[in-house]
Order: structure tokens, then C-alpha cells, then sequence
DNA sequence: ATGCCGATGTCCT
DNA sequence: GGACATCGGCATC
């Protein structure tokens, strides 16, 4: 397992970043509870000019000044005001990138992530979603700004390649008008723990 | 199998 | 006061 360094955040292209996340694991130690997952769905959020981003226009608040700092730390923000949703940071300071974990797959320290999701047995909805994800994981919003080199919170690979790469437009973004249709989300085929949800044919392709 | 609904922090008008 | 990068439960077909 090699942890990933920062030049792979720090890149312009957050569509490449997000596409290359696929197959990577997220590890949290936190509190002395080890747990790690396997991404297995990601979206890409293209700084200010994209409708469906936080920081679109160069909005700038409290919650969203981590997106403009630099890459490789966690953007973690509460939406719908229960759900903790985990982001890394890409990009050069100033052009705030980000890519959402939208999907993981139970790897290491199932047993605790049962708990803290109030389950008794594993299932394919176990890390599946934005918010499962985070919420197996321990990924609070608490955690936004830690960096992803130093910190009990990183992404690793473990050198997984083979999967079959999908995309489609990104899910819960219509308010984004014509952005909500850039084919900027990516799941590994066929693997349980991404979201179901469907698209017409053009939503999805097969790369 | 499909659909509605409530929970509710942050940011906006 | 309303919208929002969601989710699980319950109702209905």
C-alpha cells in the first residue's frame, strides 16, 4: 500500500483525478479505530466555473475557504443537514477542484463500520452513497482541512487495475442546469456499493 | 418495484 | 423562509 503524495492532488485536469481515484483505498484512524474501503464511485467538481460546485463564481465562506487552499486535504460538509459528505481538494491554491467520494467498498474494520452505521450485517449498502461512505468510514465534518500527507486520514493505493471504468452525468445536480449534464461521475462496473441509479443511454457509457 | 417523506446545518434571498 | 453534491422507512402499486 503506497500512500498517494501530493502531486497526484495537484493537478489541473479534476476529471483525470477523479477518474484515477477508482480502485483507491480511503484509510481512517480515528480514535484508535482503523478502518479502510475501496472507492468505487466518484464525482468531479471543476472550481468556479461549474454551476454544481460550492465554489462556483469564486463563492467563498467559512465552509467552502478549504477548496481554495491547497490540494490534498479533505473538504467535509454537511448536506441536508445530516449527511457528511467527504471530499478531497485538487488543484493549485486558488482554483478550487474537488472530487466526491461517492462510494466505497468495506475493506478493513467492517465489524466498527457496522456500528457506526447501526447495522448488524454487512451489506452492498455498506459505504454506498456519499454519505454511507463518509459515515463507515468515521469521516466527520470536524475532519475538513486535515491533510491527506500527515493526518490519520489518507488515500492509498494498493495497486488494484482491471475494473471496467463508467460514467455518466452526475446525480443530484439539476439545479446546475447544463453542467448537471457533464459526464463527470465514475464507478467501477458492476460493483455493489455504487448507488443505483439510472440514466437514459447517454447518461452512461462503458470507457 | 416505485414513490413520497421527514430529518435539519449552512448559505442564500 | 427556501434550497441544497442524501438516505432510510413506510406506503402503495
Amino acid at each position: 500500500m503506497q500512500k498517494l503524495g501530493r502531486d497526484f492532488y495537484v493537478r489541473t485536469d479534476v476529471v483525470q483525478i477523479a477518474k484515477e481515484l477508482l480502485g483507491k483505498i480511503v484509510v481512517t484512524k480515528f480514535e484508535g479505530i482503523y478502518t479502510t474501503g475501496r472507492i468505487v464511485e466518484t464525482e468531479a467538481y471543476a472550481g468556479i466555473i461549474d454551476k454544481a460546485s460550492h465554489a462556483y463564481n469564486n463563492r467563498r465562506t467559512n465552509r467552502t475557504e478549504i477548496m481554495f487552499g491547497d490540494a490534498g486535504h479533505a473538504y467535509v460538509y454537511l448536506c441536508y443537514g445530516i449527511h457528511h459528505l467527504f471530499n478531497v481538494v485538487c488543484n493549485t491554491t486558488n482554483h478550487p477542484d474537488a472530487v466526491l467520494i461517492r462510494g466505497i467498498e468495506p475493506l478493513e474494520g467492517i465489524d466498527d463500520m457496522l456500528i457506526r452505521c447501526n447495522k448488524k450485517k454487512p451489506d452492498a449498502s455498506l459505504g454506498r452513497g456519499p454519505g454511507n461512505a463518509s459515515k463507515t468510514l468515521g469521516i466527520q465534518t470536524e475532519h475538513s482541512g486535515m491533510d491527506l500527507q500527515s493526518s490519520q486520514l489518507y488515500l492509498a493505493d494498493d495497486g488494484t487495475t482491471g475494473f471496467d471504468v463508467a460514467v455518466s452525468k452526475r446525480i443530484g445536480v439539476d439545479y446546475a442546469a447544463e453542467h448537471a449534464q457533464w459526464l463527470y461521475r465514475f464507478y467501477i462496473a458492476g460493483n455493489p456499493h455504487v448507488t443505483k441509479h439510472t440514466f437514459n443511454k447517454e447518461g452512461i457509457l462503458l470507457l
